[in-house]
DNA sequence: TATATACTTAGGTATATGGCTAACTATTCT
DNA sequence: AGAATAGTTAGCCATATACCTAAGTATATA
C-alpha cells in the first residue's frame, strides 16, 4: 500500500468525521500507535480502525509498522490542498463582492450627475 | 427555515461531494437560481435538489424564493470556520517539526562536546 | 514454550447517501 | 382560462458508512 490518488472528495470525506477530525488533532503534536490513538475513543478498536483506514485512504496520514505496532503520522499535504480550494472560494467571493461595492459607488455617482 | 445549527461535520460533509464544490465555485461569482445552477450537470432536478439541500442545511449557503424562483447565495462563515481548523492543525503540526528541530540541533551540540 | 500484547480479518446490522421516475404545486405568460 | 415554467414532494433502489462481536495472526515477554 501507498499508491492512492487522493481526491479532494476523499479528504473532505475523511474531515466529516468528529473521531477522525480529533485522531488528527492529536497526530498534529506528533506520531502515535494504533493503542494510543484509540485509547480516547469509547469505541471498538475494529471499529476504530477502520476510520485509521478512512485516514490513510485519504492520505491525510501514513503508518508504518515495526514489530507488532503501528504508528501513524499526519502528512501535511492534503490538508494543505483542502485549505487551498477553500481560500480560493473564500478569496473569489470577497472580489465579487468588492466589485460590486465599486460598481454600486459609481452607479451612485452618476445619479448625482442627475440631480 | 433558517435555525440550522452547523457543524464541521456538515460542513465538511457537504464538501466532499464533487457536485456541490462545484456549485459552490458557481456561487461564489455570484447569486444563482436553481435551474441555472442545475443546467451544467447530467442529472434530473430531483436528485440535484437533494444537493443544494445539503449546502443549504450545512449554512454554507442560504436561499430565497421570490415568484417561482428560489436563488441561492454563498454565505462565508461556514468555509471560514473550517479553513480556520485546516490552518490551525496545519499550523500545528510545523511548530512541531519546529522544536523537534531545535530538539535534533540541541542534540548534537552536546554529542559535539563529548568528542 | 506458554502467555500476553497489538493489531487484523471476517462478517453482520442499521442508517445515510446519491441517484432515479412520476406526479404535484405555485407562478407567470398568452 | 389554458399552457408553460420553476421548483417540490413522494417513494423506490443500490451502495456506502459506521458501528458491532468473534475469531485469527504475528510479535514480544515471562
Amino acid at each position: 500500500m501507498a499508491n492512492y490518488s487522493a481526491t479532494l472528495d476523499h479528504t473532505f470525506q475523511a474531515l466529516a468525521d468528529p473521531t477522525r477530525r480529533r485522531v488528527l488533532e492529536r497526530l498534529v503534536q506528533g506520531p502515535a500507535s494504533v493503542s494510543e490513538l484509540a485509547e480516547p475513543f469509547d469505541m471498538a478498536l475494529p471499529s476504530f480502525l477502520q476510520h485509521l483506514k478512512v485516514l490513510e485512504q485519504s492520505a491525510l496520514v501514513r503508518s508504518e509498522k515495526v514489530g507488532r505496532v503501528r504508528t501513524f503520522h499526519v502528512v501535511p499535504s492534503e490538508m494543505k490542498r483542502a485549505t487551498h480550494w477553500l481560500s480560493l472560494q473564500l478569496d473569489l467571493w470577497e472580489r465579487r463582492l468588492d466589485q460590486l461595492d465599486s460598481y454600486l459607488q459609481q452607479l451612485a455617482l452618476q445619479e448625482n450627475d442627475h440631480e
